[in-house]
DNA sequence: GCCGTTTTCGGCCCGACTGTTTTCAGTCG
């Protein structure tokens, strides 16, 4: 799909026209990109069957730079805006730049990169211009550094637990009535770029010192009185409000729902002459709603909307007609589909993963090494994969939660399995996935998979894309007719839980769930505690509006035997 | 540049903080 060049073309567009202080156009163009960039079906074929110019934001003077882009792969309008401004938009991703500054600088001292831009603050040059002091000039060091160290954003897995630590350490300091997580992180984002906490107390002055003091911060950004950001020592920014009870619901709405969904919520609180903030709904001046969330959406005339679901991609509509599809819940889920033991390349043992399972409420799960002869992940022989199963049906004898004799085949680049279908007929469940051979073209990777899910014992195409964030993008195949032979076949498509994983992401399993497409959910955990990836996986499937049947993982255990069995 | 249950023209979300000023522009979320 080219979305996402799309809409890279578009915010670029975006960039360069906000330094030349062009009003409004940033925000429609980006406005549209978001969209595109969100959008389930392909930007491309959109356009070759002539709905290009339905897609909401699309207009003409957008449209025709998306056509020309298709067309040539090439935009003559973005490139005459950088012959026009020859400086690194990048410069305004700096903490504390913004297009002014930027252009300014530009203007004074010629400075078009960010190397250009650390010359002159470390020369001293910065402090010296109008407008500018030693402390611009030490934070737009400091920012440089920051920009160097990392493109900013931490894989929600790893940034989820220190939120939740921070949040009860807040609550253990009896400091504050309550506090909780906002930002795209609570939206369950695959990425954030920091944490948004919220604190109800009296005691401002005091929160913001506990705050700024906890043990792993190693800077305070900023400080006010009642709002504060800190690094951690893992260089993630926490930004901490502290607000009293009566503004707690709608700030946690402003905090949480991204820029559209806030914006369209405003515009329906101006339709009903009312005024929205973070610190309440009003009218007449009057705060009518504010303390929850439940009640602000309700005073707007809308349903409640699930924190994953406020990204502005249709569910206000619905939310005013009170039709919200009913999206999976964490209660739900009675399973994990996919983990590892030390029978191939997990470090712990059977009894083990299904102990601490047991302690996350699962009713049951699949245990699901890997087998084959890939000398990948301790693959297990036809021989090793029949003691497997020997042993699961005897810890299956004592065991408090029932154990699925699973396994995970490679899909071979013929798109054949790399075991014979007479093992394969031992497991409960064949979880099938690509390991080798990933740079495969769009049109053989799709006909390699099609291919493997002829085999009948074939169950779940496991992590499907084969993407790793921040390492590699993954294939692409063609959704539409996978999607069709999995319906035919009855195989679910995987949301692979690992934190560099989440494979499908959330696109991909709005449009799966959209085909009808039914959905299985494992952690991929190789050892105990990564079964708490179960959240984000969940997450993935509420951010796809995935409701409870869409998910396999939701049958109780009979019901999943009769569906693997088929 | 986009959009429309008052509109095809005239709007486009809102408030606080920072660093620089001495009343405010720029930036951020």
């Amino acid at each position: 799909m080219k979305n996402s060049l799309i809409a890279k073309l578009l915010y670029d567009i975006a960039d360069l026209l906000e330094l030349q202080n062009v009003q409004f156009k940033p925000n429609a163009y980006r406005a549209a990109a978001r969209t595109i960039e969100g959008m389930s079906k392909d930007i491309e074929s959109e356009w070759k069957e002539g709905r290009l110019y339905d897609v909401p934001g699309v207009g003409k003077g957008i449209g025709e730079k998306i056509e020309e882009f298709l067309a040539t792969e090439k935009s003559s309008y973005l490139e005459e805006l950088k012959k026009k401004l020859p400086m690194d938009p990048e410069l305004m991703n700096i903490e504390g730049m913004g297009p002014k500054k930027v252009m300014f600088l530009y203007k004074k001292l010629k400075i078009r990169t960010m190397k250009d831009l650390e010359e002159s603050a470390k020369k001293g040059k910065i402090r010296k211009l109008p407008g500018f002091g030693e402390k611009s000039e030490q934070k737009i060091l400091s920012g440089i550094e920051h920009a160097k160290k990392g493109s900013g954003r931490m894989l929600l897995g790893f940034a989820l637990p220190i939120a939740n630590e921070i949040i009860s350490e807040l609550r253990s300091s009896k400091l504050v009535t309550n506090a909780a997580l906002a930002g795209s992180a609570r939206r369950m984002k695959e990425t954030v770029g920091d944490l948004d906490i919220l604190a109800i107390s009296s005691k401002a002055g005091k929160v913001m010192d506990y705050f700024c003091s906890m043990p792993n911060v190693i800077e305070t950004i900023s400080r006010g009185p009642t709002k504060a950001s800190v690094r951690l020592v893992n260089g993630l920014q926490v930004d901490l409000r502290v607000l009293p009870e009566k503004e707690y619901g709608s700030a946690l709405m402003y905090f949480t729902g991204n820029k559209d969904h806030n914006v369209a919520l405003r515009k329906i609180a101006i339709a009903k002459k009312m005024k929205l903030s973070e610190y309440g709904l009003f009218k007449n001046n009057k705060q009518i709603a504010g303390k929850t969330e439940e009640e602000v959406y309700n005073k707007l005339g809308m349903h409640y909307i699930p924190p994953e679901m406020r990204e502005n991609t249709g569910e206000v509509e619905l939310a005013l007609k009170n039709k919200l599809p009913a999206i999976v819940e964490r209660k739900d889920v009675l399973c994990d589909l996919q983990m590892h033991s030390k029978w191939s390349d997990g470090s712990n043992t059977i009894e083990e993963m299904a102990a601490k399972a047991g302690e996350l409420g699962h009713k049951y799960i699949a245990i699901t090494d890997h087998a084959g002869t890939l000398v990948i992940a301790n693959s297990m022989n036809e021989k090793r994969a029949a003691k497997y199963c020997e042993e699961i049906d005897s810890i299956n004898k004592k065991s408090e939660i029932h154990i699925l004799k699973g396994t995970e085949v490679n899909i071979m680049p013929s798109g054949s399995l790399d075991i014979p279908d007479k093992c394969l007929k031992n497991f409960d469940i064949v979880l099938c996935s690509v390991h080798s051979a990933l740079t495969m073209q769009k049109e053989e990777m799709t006909k390699r998979i099609l291919k493997a899910m002829d085999n009948k014992y074939m169950r779940i195409w496991a992590h499907p894309t084969g993407r790793k964030i921040k390492i590699r993008d993954g294939y692409t195949v063609d959704f539409p007719k996978i999607f069709d032979k999995a319906k035919e076949r009855g195989i679910a498509l995987e949301i692979d839980c690992y934190p560099d994983r989440t494979d499908l992401n959330d696109i991909n399993v709005r449009s799966a769930v959209e085909a009808g497409v039914k959905l299985s959910i494992g952690t991929d955990a190789h050892a105990a505690p990564q079964l708490d990836f179960i959240n984000l996986g969940v997450g993935t499937a509420r951010r796809g509006w995935a409701k409870k049947s869409d998910i396999i993982n939701t049958m109780p255990l009979e019901k999943m035997m009769k569906f693997l069995a088929h």
